[in-house]
RNA sequence: GGGAGCAUGGCGGAAUUGGUAGACGCAGCGGACUUAAAAUCCGUAGGUCGUAAAAGACUGUGGGGGUUCAAGUCCCCCUGCUCCCA
């Protein structure tokens, strides 16, 4: 157990949090009151979560929300009873760490090591329970070889891919990027390029083989906020439909595969279109049109996906002179290639259906390609043609045996043909595409790959872990996979052959080393694997996760996909690494925009006392509230604010301010009400001793209360008191209400400060002592000073989270709100457990009752004791 | 275009899940202390009407309708904003 020294590290009778702060912190280290302890046989476990950050050198308020909403979380769970692995991390290979190190000429390793020592720094003044020993570091060889050794598993378990393909190319950053790393504009998500299709060879891994288990696993996960969950369902995006096999009219030998989720709709089938990547796209041109296909697929491929699929954006195509038969009647359909069709989608082909889909019908009145309805409301043909695609399900005609049916019916019959005859299948279809892992760069993980010339790419073996990156610092700017360069480093010899051979010269996406990571700080120091059964199994899934929303696809779904893989490989018990989520708001500072010119103006080029003006100019301006960056003037800096005020107001602050879901406006104001806050509560407890006894524990002041009776005061604050340890429980284990557990904070507060009656000592003891005990998760620093110049004997963090009493929530009286037909009219103090029919009586009977029942005639009385009574006129 | 979510004082936000709307805080206003200021303490506070002042009444959770003894909360329609998908 903690023993205290003599002297408490600071005895003040001001309020200092630097110096506290400070010197508790060094005392927490040398208890080691940071550490993870190994649960006990009966005792629970609790794994807090923050997504690791970048070290970019500073820390932004995003960061401290991050890790203060864990630490209270982590903190509470202690002080619950519960053994807490509370880690960090650094995410530490990526591109800024490149680009710095070519810009300055620099180490890239030297720069990322630079930049751990400072946010290390920053983290540790706010105070946060980290356990440090299980500090990890992706771009460390001590962690990267385990990425590599996974990479391997998935590798020799058919896993991970090599295939030319047509990748996405970020032409600012020179690599690949995966899909999801594409936004919806068609820029990267890190540079912002406009992103360039290119047909590269690269490595993958095959997460499209657990689409349904990915879809599926999310049913199990109430616990995550729904909005994550529609959206990777989205990303996933399962549809269930038909392949269609389409003869070729003069070649019957090739088929072209369709799919399709409206098969009811194959009579309405006037053109087919094969995307202009599709592999059999020249062997199905006519002769006549070979140049100009050819020109086409040119000109297809330097456009984005989304100027080739957005519903606004013209449709082009060419015919490939060629045709085909539609299998359900035979007809003969012409052929085309169209920007539209996208060749990693599906079969890369699609039927035509103008009348009954959009796209289709914008592109056939282009090229006056042949319209015909066969579903409609009513089932038969009408005298109006369309103005627009009818998209909607109906009743089918002009199509053979199934008109008449509704689109349901005719789909599943269609299929079941299709089936019989041989020509079709039904088919689920996934939107989700495998995962692009290669990076041309030279600041990530090494793929454990050797390209022989005679047998092709193979693993490296697992003793040969790790692959190192070149010790070398000069980095190629403009070369593509600078590792290629590293002559020394590349050559090898064939793991299989034994003859001279290339290492692979690509290296991972950083997406993958933050896919295992919160598996390794189970078994952060494991030499021997990358984590032991023993340990995931005691502390996986992670209790509660929390990081911010702009991860919702990218790194929860990879890590996800990860899970999943690792538990097939039986290396993981459960499938789902995250069994609580929680997706913290932006931190926004305030912005002055010129409502003009809309220039952002700094906090020192405007006036803000009466009406907000410019001050050069005295043009209006906008006060906003917006993300934290340098171009908007609104940043504020964490260290600024914590040398100011200390940790523990800035923590307050954070928590105070909004729940953690939503964004969270910073503002000045309110960061000092936080610190009078906590300097109300210095000035209430300065110079109170609960006990002179060197040894007295809370526990001992419990026992004490057992013996006492309470008058009216004493009752009601020890009722403020329970009720606050009640609350503020509820708050933290159920709904991650620290907002309304600070208001509960300083209700008890404000309570403690009313109580001015000196019966028995030991009430206000007991308030006194719980107001601490409940601070103590939320401020820790202050939390632990007065705890100890109480003069309690451990510190505050070591002890038990304190217990609700029932007897001191029941009440005497309670006030009966009166309501005369649905309307407040008073209320009235009663007795608890007064019969309804006396209620009744004495409520007519009061002035209230004189007031606004004579005369009346009461139709009902609904009566809810304890509560409310309402007289129905 | 489809889907999801949100809308409460000057501001951030509460509301035991259908039972006193506005907890707690910020900003404000009035007062005490001070030569003065800061800090601190006390008081006040949704809006409208009303009164010399009270008392009091009415109204009020984006708008409209409904269910109910009772609606911020449940149902339907509309408006606006945010996010995701196309």
């Amino acid at each position: 157990m903690a023993n205290k020294n003599q002297t408490s590290p600071t005895t003040e009778d001001r309020y200092e949090p630097s110096r506290l702060e400070l010197a508790w912190q060094s005392k927490w280290r040398k208890l080691g009151l940071d550490k993870t302890k190994q649960p006990t046989k009966h005792q629970g476990r609790f794994y807090a979560l923050s997504m690791f950050p970048y070290p970019s050198g500073t820390l932004h308020m995003g960061h401290v929300r991050n890790y203060v909403i864990t630490d209270v979380i982590a903190r509470f769970q202690r002080m619950q009873g519960f053994a807490v692995l509370h880690p960090m991390g650094w995410d530490s290979f990526g591109l800024p760490a490149e680009n710095a190190a070519i810009e300055r000429n620099i180490d890239p390793s030297i720069w990322t090591k630079t930049n751990i020592a400072q946010m290390k720094k920053q983290l540790k003044r706010l105070g946060l329970s980290i356990d440090w020993d299980r500090e990890i570091t992706t771009c460390n060889p001590d962690y990267y070889k385990w990425t590599q050794y996974i990479f391997l598993k998935l590798y020799n378990s058919g896993l991970a891919y090599q295939k030319e393909a047509l990748v996405n190319w970020d032409p600012i950053d020179k690599t690949v990027l995966a899909n999801e790393q594409v936004d919806p504009n068609g820029r990267s998500w890190r540079s912002g390029a406009i992103v360039e299709r290119k047909k590269l060879k690269q490595w993958f891994l095959k997460i499209t083989e657990y689409a349904e288990s990915l879809r599926e696993g999310l049913t199990g996960l109430p616990n995550w906020p729904e909005k994550v969950k529609s959206m990777q369902k989205n990303w996933i995006g399962k549809s269930v439909g038909t392949e269609f096999n389409f003869l070729i009219s003069d070649n019957p030998r090739i088929t072209v595969k369709v799919f399709t989720t409206r098969p009811d709709t194959i009579h309405g089938a006037t053109y087919l279109v094969i995307s202009p990547e599709h592999p059999d796209l020249s062997s199905l041109t006519h002769i006549d049109n070979v140049e100009e296909v050819k020109q086409f697929c040119l000109d297809v491929s330097s456009m984005t996906i989304i100027e080739r699929t957005a519903e606004d954006k013209p449709k082009n195509g060419v015919p490939l002179g060629t045709s085909v038969i539609n299998p359900i009647n035979g007809e003969s359909i012409p052929l085309w290639t169209a920007d539209y069709v996208l060749a990693d989608y599906g079969t890369g082909a699609v039927m035509a259906v103008p009348a009954h889909d959009n796209r289709d019908y914008i592109f056939a009145l282009k090229y006056n390609l042949e319209i015909k309805s066969v579903i409609n409301n009513q089932g038969t043909e009408t005298d109006t043609p369309l103005k627009e695609a009818y998209t909607e399900e109906g009743i089918l005609f002009n199509s053979g045996i199934y008109s008449g049916l509704n689109s349901k019916e005719a789909r599943s019959k269609i299929t079941a043909d299709a089936v019989k005859k041989g020509f079709g299948k039904s088919k689920t279809q996934f939107k989700l595409r495998d995962w692009l892992i290669s990076r041309q760069r030279f600041w990530g993980c090494p793929i454990p790959i050797v390209n022989c010339p005679k047998c092709g790419p193979v693993a490296v073996d697992y003793r040969e872990l790790p692959i190192k990156l070149p010790d070398q610092t000069i980095i190629d700017k403009n070369k593509v996979s600078p590792l290629d360069k590293y002559d020394d480093w590349k050559s090898t010899l064939c793991p299989k052959c034994g003859e001279p051979s290339y290492r692979e010269t690509d290296t991972m996406d950083t997406f993958m080393c933050s896919s295992w990571y919160f598996l390794r700080y189970t078994d952060a120091n494991n030499e021997n694997e990358p984590f032991s059964k023993i340990s995931q199994n005691i502390w996986m899934p992670v209790s509660q996760y929390v990081g911010g929303i702009e991860h919702a696809i990218l790194h929860l779904l990879y890590s996800r996909f990860m899970s999943h893989a690792l538990h097939d490989l039986g290396m993981l018990e459960e499938k789902e690494p995250f069994a609580n989520l929680l997706t913290q708001g932006m931190v926004q500072g305030i912005t002055y925009k010129n409502r003009l010119t809309g220039k952002y103006l700094k906090p020192s080029e405007v006036n803000t006392d009466g009406e907000p003006c410019e001050k050069n100019t005295g043009e209006q301006i906008d006060i906003l509230f917006e993300k934290m960056s340098k171009s908007k003037y609104n940043g504020v800096n964490p260290s600024t604010v914590i040398d100011k005020y200390g940790a523990d107001t800035a923590r307050m602050f954070i928590l105070f301010k909004a729940p953690p879901e939503k964004d969270l406006e910073w503002d000045q104001a309110d960061v000092e009400g936080q610190y009078r806050f906590l300097n109300r509560i210095w000035r209430l407890t300065r110079r109170y001793k609960i006990n002179s006894s060197e040894e007295y524990k809370y526990s001992q002041l419990q026992k004490d209360l057992k013996s006492l009776s309470f008058n009216k005061d004493e009752k009601s604050l020890r009722r403020c008191t329970h009720t606050a340890i009640r609350n503020i429980c509820q708050d933290l284990t159920e709904s991650n209400q620290f907002n309304t557990a600070i208001s509960e904070l300083m209700k008890l507060t404000n309570s403690i400060l009313e109580y001015k009656t000196e019966n028995n000592k030991l009430v206000k003891d007991e308030a006194l002592s719980v107001l601490v005990l409940l601070l103590a998760p939320f401020a820790p620093h202050i939390s632990d000073q007065i705890w100890s110049d109480f003069g309690y004997k451990n510190s505050v963090h070591v002890e038990h989270w304190p217990l609700v009493d029932e007897t001191a929530l029941v009440q005497d009286t309670y006030e009966l709100v009166v309501q005369i037909a649905g309307k407040v009219r008073g209320k009235i103090e009663l007795e608890v457990g007064i019969e309804n029919e006396l209620i009744e009586k004495i409520v007519k009977e009061s002035p209230i009752g004189k007031k606004w029942l004579v005369d009346k005639k009461v139709k009902r009385v609904i009566s809810v004791p304890g509560k409310i009574i309402n007289f129905v006129i």
